[in-house]
RNA sequence: GGCGCUGUAGCCAAGUGGCUCAAGGCGAAGGUCUGCAAAACCUUUAUUCGUCGGUUCGAAUCCGACCGGCGCCUCCA
């Protein structure tokens, strides 16, 4: 059984799908003003981990995720830059997909874009007129929270506590300081739609409801996104669906806590911001999907060159797992003895973690004790049929690799196209075996030394020495 | 001020009433292998869960107080 901690109940609940076997997931994207930074990262991965867990339980999930391309930072860049806002916001629209795909984040089904939805965005805003939830003022229209009754709900605050500790702009069109924009009027050199309300662009919260609606229905199943949007992001969400439509929006809310650096938020001005972009140059994707899945995802996360460098090396090990399972899969050897190994105990113990909230450090250490468990039956026995190292491939390909993205097979393949490197690898190995039966050890050194020096990692084994490129 | 999160080994971090008097990763120590290394693999590494009380047959886990850290309430994942 699936559980799943709701922000909105506080509390863990079963999951129960609106129309099994589909599952309609929808989290917030970027605004697309700058490359992402490493916080961002984390909201990305850890909703593709669920995702990949939920289509691993055999869930047909339809996954968005909204790209917010017309809105004020968007705006300020654009004049900073002297660029028109559209093509900022294809410029970083081109580098968000870029980097997901580098962080091995799969694909959304649909990545809605606000400027392609100003219908939907404009209709819902005249609904929320028509049924006395906004008002418009002189080319802006405001949403009126004081008709909403549960407004506060996902937060828990509410509408006195609020206004008493505003700290809120003093706007003399709006009727309640907390009433916030649905439109926004254009002011001179702005990009703008036209609407009934004159010359503007919508306001930050409505494009959400409005894809969200067009792409998942009135009703869905899990929204998802970083913790600062509980307010007042999502609560706004819930106000404008919820009124426009008379149903219930969203039934299981899930917030991503935040990623701090050295226990401070990350912040331009801090100095302590990364993009993902700087940090995908230092460190696999692999490294960081470990660390980040090492943390529970609605716990804070404290963000080091430490932390991904441990989540670096720890993933040597399960790198080694799999470069020894293709080589022995390569022998295959169908007349080696079969080895009795519990791969039920660990898919179950794995299953039980995520099913848990999606307890990803506890299917972490799942899959490092089954790492150790694999190398040892290995170290114990020495002629193993092909049958077990198969086995094993299987488990980790669905897990390690399918649901959590910490290991690539592919990437402790030998480079197939390298063969002359190889063969003049295999070609010095050669001479320093000879240096070693002459007791030459000057030489052999020599070659090892050197090699190294070119990134090249000899390593004696039982079974004669073999090598390995470090990769950039 | 309101709402919420959090304090577990040198570091990171699961566990939220008995099965775990505490997973996993890094680090450290020992071992196997080796001409020596390196790598790899194996083993060990918290009688204790911020402090003090309480509830209970039983608590890291529930309750209270206290001491720390953090987030949101304003654009922000």
């Amino acid at each position: 059984m699936l559980s799943i901690y709701n922000t909105i109940t506080r509390k863990k609940e079963e999951f129960k799908p609106i129309n099994l076997p589909q599952v309609n997931m929808y989290v917030c994207g970027p605004t697309v003003y700058d490359y992402f930074h490493i916080g961002n990262a984390r909201s990305f991965i850890m909703s593709d981990i669920i995702r990949r867990y939920l289509e691993y339980k055999g869930f047909n999930v339809k996954f968005v995720m909204n790209l917010t391309d017309v809105d004020d930072k968007i705006i300020k860049k654009s004049i900073e830059e002297n660029k028109d806002s559209s093509a900022v916001a294809d410029h970083f629209t081109k580098a968000f997909l870029e980097d997901i795909q580098k962080l091995k984040i799969k694909k959304a089904d649909i990545y809605p874009k606000a400027t392609a939805h100003m219908h939907e965005i404009i209709d819902l805003i005249q609904k929320l007129i028509d049924k006395g939830f906004a008002y418009s003022v002189d080319g802006n229209v405001f949403y009126d929270v004081s008709k909403f009754d549960n407004y506060g709900k996902l937060s828990g605050k509410n509408i006195e506590e609020l206004i008493s500790g505003a700290r809120i702009e003093i706007n003399e069109e709006k009727k309640n300081p907390l009433d916030f924009s649905l439109w926004k009027k254009a002011k001179e050199g702005e990009p703008y739609w036209e609407s009934p309300w004159g010359k503007g662009r919508p306001g930050w919260h409505i494009e959400c409801s409005a894809m969200s609606c067009a792409h998942l229905g009135e009703t869905f199943d899990i929204h998802a996104g970083g913790n600062d949007l509980i307010f007042p992001h999502h609560e706004n969400e819930i106000a404008q669906s919820e009124a426009a439509n008379g149903k219930k929006f969203v039934n299981y809310w899930i917030h991503f806590g935040f990623l701090n650096i050295n226990n401070e938020k990350m912040s331009k001005s801090l100095g302590n911001f990364f993009t993902a972009r700087e940090i995908l140059k230092l460190f696999s994707a692999e490294a960081i999907r470990l660390a980040f899945a090492q943390t529970h995802y609605a716990g804070p996360l404290n963000f080091s060159d430490e932390l991904l460098a441990s989540a670096e090396k720890g993933l040597e090990k399960l790198n080694n797992l799999a470069e020894k399972l293709d080589k022995e899969i390569k022998k295959n050897n169908t007349s080696g003895n079969v080895r009795a190994f519990d791969f039920n105990k660990f898919k179950n113990d794995f299953e039980s973690a995520m099913d848990d909230d999606f307890n990803s450090p506890q299917a972490c250490a799942v899959i490092f004790d089954f790492a150790r468990e694999v190398n040892r039956a290995i170290a114990e026995n020495e002629n193993l049929n092909v049958k077990f190292y198969l086995d094993v491939k299987e488990f980790l390909e669905k897990t390690a690799v399918g649901v959590l993205g910490i290991l690539d097979f592919a990437k402790s393949q030998p480079p197939p196209d390298d063969s002359l490197t190889e063969d003049l690898t295999n070609l010095l190995i050669k001479l320093r075996t000879d240096a070693k039966k002459e007791k030459n050890f000057a030489l052999s050194d020599k070659i090892r030394d050197e090699l190294k020096s070119i990134g090249i990692i000899l390593q004696d084994g039982k079974d004669g020495t073999t090598f390995k490129v470090i990769k950039k």
